[in-house]
This record gives C-alpha cells, structure tokens and sequence, in this order.
DNA sequence: GGTGGTATGACAGTTGTGTGACAAATCCGC
DNA sequence: GCGGATTTGTCACACAACTGTCATACCACC
C-alpha cells in the first residue's frame, strides 16, 4: 500500500484530493500546514508527499527543501500558478514533479506511478519487512519463513501486511476488518479465522504462535 | 558535458532546441525520426533524451518504449498537445517528464537537472537478461530458453519485457493493460490470455509455471 | 467450575484463473 | 492490391482456490 501526504491548506482541495487518492487505492492522509505536514511525515512518513506552493507560514518552497533534507521521498508540487518561474524554483528546490490546478486524478495517478517506478519508492518505502525469519515483501507479494516461500491467499496477504505496518501495536479485530476487508460493521469472527489460517501457514507451532500472537480481549498483533 | 539527444521532425524547433541547449552548455545533437534517433542512442547513448510525440513512422508513444526497452537514460517528451491523456500515456510508457510546446529553455534546463539529480544509476540495463535457462535480448528482440531460441509476438514480448523489467515484482492485470496495451480500462482477461500463450512457450510444464507465476488476485510476476 | 473469549474443522457459495474455439485484424510475400 | 498465414482479442466453460459462516471444542481468567 502507498502512503501519501497531502500539505495543502485549503480544506476543500485538501479533502477532494485525499478522497480521489483513496479512490485510486493509495493510503492518503493530509497536513493544512508546512509545519504540520514536516512533523507528520517525520513521525510517519508517506511513500510521496503532494505539496502546495502558497501555504500560510513556512512557504511550499522552504517544505521541499527541508522535506528534501530529511529524506529523498518523491516529492509533487501542485500549484495554481503555471508561471515557469514557478516550476523551476520548485524542482531546483528539491521536488520531483510539477502539477497545475486543477488536477486531473487520473494524471496525478500516472504521475505518481512513474515517479515510484523510476526506483525511489524502492528505497524509502516496504521493500522486505523481516520478523525474525519471516520475510514480507509487499512488492513481490510474497512470504518466506526461514527463507522458503510461503503460498498466502490475498486476504492473508493483507491481514499480514496491516498487521506488519503496524508491527509491535495491538490492532483490533474492529480495526482488522475495517483495514483489510474495508467493513465497516460485520461478524469479528471472520478475523478470528483468517488469523488462523495465516497461522497454519507461518507459524511453526501454530498452537503457540510465536509472531502472530492474540492479546485477549483486544485483538492481534505482529511481534517484532 | 551532460549529452542531450533531441529526436523532433520539425528542422525548425530542432534546431532550435540544439541551439538553446548548447547555450546551457549541454553537448546536444538531434535526430529527425524515432528510428534515426534509436539508431543513435544505440551508437553512441547521450544522457538525456527529448522526443517529440508526433513523428513520422514509429511515433513517440513506441519510441519511448523502444528507448526505455533498451536502457534506462531519463526521457523528456516534447509535444504540442497538453491532453491529459496524452500526458499520461506518455509517463505509463516510460517518459520521466512531459512538457508542452512552447518550451521555456530555462524550465527544459530545470527539469534535465532535476531529472539527473534523481540518480537514475538503478536498475539493470543490461541488453539480455537471464532467469535460469531464460534469456530475454531486448536488442535483438530474441528469447531463449536452454539455448534454444522462442518465437514469440510482438504482444508476448513486449509483456514479457515489462515483466522482466519489474522482475520478482507482481505486476496487476491493471497495471499490464496499462503498460504493454496502453489501455486505461479493458477486460483484465486479456492479460489471461496472453500470458497462458506465452506460457506455452516459454515454460517447460505450462500447466506449472516456472518463471511466470500467477498470484492469486494480485497479478503476475517472472520469478527471478 | 462457570463464563466469555478464542481456535479450528467442515461446508457451500463465490470468485479467480486456465484454456480451447472462433472471428476480426494484421502481416507478409508475391 | 491480393490471398493465405499469423496474430490478436472475445467469449464461454470448467475447474480449482478462496471466502465467509457455522458449529463445536478449547482455553484463560475470574
């Protein structure tokens, strides 16, 4: 799943965009500040992050570099100015690519597919996550345990992956559901099932699970 | 001396392109057509390339593909149309920049710089690549399997190149279509298709994939 | 020992994938 | 241009894999 950052103050744009990113299946969340946006991505960084240039404060172009100086995440200017001054300041500062308003989702989409396959996401985002001897690779959308492949369904494989985002941190059955089967009410014993399943499949005692453990009473979590 | 090849029909704004980027002190050169101008970033690969979308025999869409087929030099498309769709076929092909005529030489020279700074020196750009007793010759066009050349189709090819140039990685019918038809919506089942005649072919036991696993409703990937 | 929460096996309905047949489109030698 | 060969895309069907539900057994904690 690609994380997005939206920095962008005015609240209308803010949320369309976010919305219209969801819609294309990426996790978006958003910052109405420089500030806010710099804290937000330092304590939980997006795979991309979408800034806007005319921001109260610390100004779009002082964003990118200081964004720019903490990591190399791809960077996508969006702006209502198509002035060319504009656009060069903005890539000389640091940002990988340059979008006018209003923004056409589908191109931003594009924009975002090629700025992560041009190998940056590779480097900052989930290439392998390793929990001992069991290896997720979002990527190759595969699991190892002691380095052999292991066949997971799709819904495993997504069960998997949220509980390794959030590695370490207790998930609700509640949580589970709404993550990874998009429910926003249903039966939690669904999650009870597919968490057993997954334990066939990755656990070398299944009964005393060693990575996907049960905290009763609250849910489930992935050990590190 | 950064090389910079512009391949555009027009002697006029060829020309003047080379003059403005020589001004820059880029070392530019140019070419009139997509086959002279693959020809020559065979020959002698500059460190950029500028292409025009609209040119006489293969066009700009193909030539990209053929570029980017070839190795992994940062591509600049040039083009009159500002059409969304035209923007994005050209990024999903594989450009890493699109701008629309009239170019601004200062804004041009921006984004060659930004575009260096990228460091592209990822991927493997290797002519043949190899997946066991696999050969894949992207010059030639060619494929191989124990020594034995394959006949594959055009479709079969550019599909298994783009799976090769993702290779390990699953790529989505979705992203498939995208990529080797150029399609933004169509059936998924296409891909089916294609990929179980080109399984026929390059795999020993078709019935029991090797190299071009299917994962269950995530897509494909060639195993390394 | 009782109670509420959790594990697990079986089952049927659903979904996803492989494949052969076929017609349209394209290529190619003449 | 022309006609045959190849390639391409569509469709339908079969089969295998997966999903969600349920019932039952199990366990931890009070």
């Amino acid at each position: 799943m690609t994380a997005v950052l939206v920095i962008e103050d005015d609240d209308r744009i803010r949320l369309a965009l976010l919305l219209a990113l969801e819609e294309e299946g990426y996790t978006a969340y958003g910052a109405a500040s420089a500030e806010e946006g710099l804290r937000r991505q330092r304590q939980d960084p997006a795979d991309n992050v979408l800034v806007d240039l005319m921001l109260p404060g610390l100004d779009g172009f002082d964003c990118i570099r200081q964004l720019r100086r903490d990591d190399d995440v791809p960077i996508v200017v969006v702006s209502a100015r198509d002035d060319t001054h504009d656009i060069v300041a903005a890539l000389e500062a640091g940002a990988d690519d340059y979008l006018v308003k209003p923004v056409a989702i589908k191109e931003l989409s594009a924009r975002l597919r090629a700025l992560r396959r041009r190998g940056r996401a590779v480097v900052t985002s989930t290439a392998v996550q390793v929990f001992g001897d069991l290896e997720i690779s979002a990527d190759a959308g595969e699991v190892r345990r002691a380095g052999r492949p292991v066949a997971v369904t799709r819904t495993e494989f997504r069960l998997l992956c949220e509980l390794a985002q959030h590695a370490g941190k207790v998930l609700s059955r509640q949580q589970l559901l709404q993550r990874v089967w998009g429910y926003d009410t249903g039966d939690e014993r669904l999650v009870d099932v597919h968490v057993g399943r997954l334990r066939q499949k990755i656990e070398e005692d299944p009964g005393n699970p060693r990575y996907l453990v049960t905290l009763r009473g609250l849910g489930y979590k992935l050990q590190r």
